[in-house]
DNA sequence: ATAACGTTTAGAGTTAGCTCTAAGTCAAGA
DNA sequence: TCTTGACTTAGAGCTAACTCTAAACGTTAT
């Protein structure tokens, strides 16, 4: 697959791909002869998981040292653990604060409703 | 209460507060005679608001709308109540997503664990 | 074989959201 | 009154995450 066809399969632009291959989000790519890239299937794997990933708001620097450490094979599995285990806390604490907000914005709404309706009484 | 107190009060940097306010995610606030702030409790409620708001991931500009619009009274509810729908809507697409980044990572969790047993059995 | 279009790189530019600096003003204690 | 420390402003600087540019090279259709 070329990068055009990776972009349009997962919704990212090519720079963007380019740009995670470059900054170590994604090991590098397979290429052929003459140097164009060319995903295999494992390739594609990567990509979508790195863009789930950042959809949920993990830093490129924490995926860097993610697929860092991935790279380096069995002996960072401890590592790589704690590391998914920490991303995780935080993602559950930002989820949480998130509904809070979510809750206060439906309230609000509410009320907005009731504003408005009073509102409109007072036109005639 | 100054600046400082306010910082403390909600963990917000005194240039976060200054920032907010240039920017118009707060109106202005109000001011001893001799031009320095002192928060009243309505400002303070202003900057609650916006800490819970920016929190959740709501952009400055978005922020800085709603608050024009509300200064610009009863006229702007049915704006303001359409804004605050549709901020809503991006909210609840976005815990979504994290949910399902949330579920692939307690996955991805578990796996480690089947690794790093099996891994563990052979150094023995 | 040449036009037209896709791909490559390094590196510059952009945007959001702060964060810091400098130079000055104000308020309280010795 | 002088010093110390908090406050003020405008504007520069910073970081993350892209996004774009330029110049060169590859591929395909006529």
């Amino acid at each position: 697959m070329t990068i055009s066809q990776v972009s349009q399969k997962y919704g990212l632009p090519a720079d963007t791909l380019r740009y995670y291959e470059k900054a170590g989000l994604i090991p590098p790519v397979h290429r052929t002869e003459s140097g164009i890239r060319d995903y295999q299937p494992e390739d594609c794997n990567w990509v979508e998981f790195i863009k789930c990933m950042r959809s949920a708001g993990l830093s490129i620097e924490t995926l860097q040292k993610y697929v860092t450490l991935f790279r380096k094979g069995n002996k960072t599995l401890q590592a790589r653990k704690a590391l998914l285990l920490a991303e995780r806390d935080r993602l559950q604490a930002q989820i949480k604060a998130m509904q809070t907000t979510l809750k206060r914005l439906n309230y609000k709404i509410d009320i907005y409703d009731d504003k408005i309706v009073h509102c409109e009484k007072n036109l005639h």
